[in-house]
DNA sequence: CGAATAGTGTCTCTTAGACAGTATTGC
DNA sequence: GCAATACTGTCTAAGAGACACTATTCG
């Protein structure tokens, strides 16, 4: 807080208010997270989420795509707020954040184009980006996200969400991965597969007629293969509950 | 922002981080609010939800109580984060809020005090406060906030605390009440209490042997008088998983 | 053949929604 | 008796968890 430069002024003190985004991808059945290499003092040089500081002309949702979108290229992607983090001294400049989640449809710019703050942003697995030093509370907050996603998988919003962040082609125990992953734990393949049925999720893919052996070298896993899946381009049947005007 | 008597300066300019308690309490089957009259400009004289602006030393949860004590005399109530409040415009002064609900227990201190900022504290019916003009947004606070609740009625916890706000003496039909004005819709009897029974929450309660008809004149209501229940002082039959020591 | 994963089906238990039937009061 | 609310029980359908059986590949 260097006084010389400073041009605001308060009565009262005030924190900094901040957006963190924790992005979400699906990579070869494997959870990938977005990060990015501090470019700039507190934990320059660390692995950091995405976000920045609040605008006074914008709301927290907008901030946190703003911030994502100048760190690190990444836009059309839905954020979903899941908690604040708060505690004194979890940034030595008094910053609280607003954490949000996304994820990342599949077909989405994976541009991740390092911006202004931020020395260069790329994407880790969940085991790496747990194994990595984290910058201020952020692995805390990864955490919070990861449950928070898990919990909401029922949600047939967030279900939909994931099958579209599955690659062109995909099997359904890969989509399974990915809900383990969040949920932290393993999953029945039958239950899953009829929790697809209910939630009417088959209906928004189509099998590919390719199997694992029939792809590249025609060799497959020691094991039966698994037919891949693609998302449907349009589900061609919306009920048209009135029709065109005479 | 008086130039004169500002004494904190920032690089860049900082919204106010406050935070905004919704406290329900059970009245006669009546969901009610707990507001304050605000002393002070902007929005001097509506009617507000108690809350204030964060301080260096402290994190959201915290300032959430501690402005509900200092303003209205309330303690001993658990806070849930819902939602936050960051629409530009939403206060003319650029105004964060993170917002709270609380149910307040019953025997808890209903002393309601006004403290430094309010004027006055006092409780208003969710029909009463929705009819009130209120200050900034706080009525689109105080509707987020009953929805908040009722989607957490399934939450064991949150079902808890709609029981400890209950009165010394309430029927089933009484607690009914309450989570159908959560919940914004009518909810069949026999439905609810079979659920109170699944969630185990009759074994929190007992009767008390009285009914509608029993009390005070003896006189009742022109239809069956329904069973009064009260809280069991303890769930004496904890499970003991380990026997004492020899 | 055995190991490993994919795909499908089934049994049971829990819960939710709808609704019927009885009980008890005042008027 | 009638109106109104309290209380109890039943029928059915949906969904979850556990688990078994078959299928297909490589080595």
């Amino acid at each position: 807080m260097s006084e010389i430069r400073a041009r605001f002024h308060y009565d009262h003190p005030r924190p900094g208010v901040a957006t963190d985004m924790v992005l979400f991808k699906a990579r070869q059945g494997e959870v990938h997270v977005l990060m990015i290499e501090r470019g700039e003092n507190p934990h320059k040089g660390k692995l950091a989420l995405p976000g920045g500081f609040l605008r006074p002309d914008e709301d927290l949702d907008t901030c946190v795509l703003r911030e994502l979108a100048e760190e690190t290229g990444v836009t059309h992607v839905t954020p979903y707020h899941f908690a604040n983090f708060s505690t004194p001294g979890r940034d030595e400049r008094w910053v609280v954040s607003a954490a949000y989640f996304a994820l990342l449809p599949h077909d989405a710019e994976p541009v991740v184009q390092p911006g202004s703050d931020a020395a260069t942003a790329g994407w880790y697995s969940l085991e790496e980006a747990r194994a990595r030093k984290l910058a201020f509370d952020h692995a805390r907050i990864l955490e919070a996200a990861v449950t928070a996603v898990g919990a909401r998988l029922d949600d047939p919003v967030i279900a939909k969400a994931v099958l579209g962040m599955m690659p062109p082609a995909f099997t359904l125990s890969d989509v399974q991965r990915i809900h383990e992953q969040f949920r932290g734990e393993a999953l029945d393949r039958g239950n899953f597969r009829r929790k697809l049925k209910i939630m009417q999720l088959m209906d928004l893919i189509e099998r590919t007629g390719e199997t694992q052996r029939t792809d590249e070298t025609g060799k497959g896993p020691r094991h039966r293969p698994a037919e891949y899946y693609r998302l449907r381009k349009k589900p061609a049947s919306l009920p048209r509950p009135q029709r065109a005007r005479p």
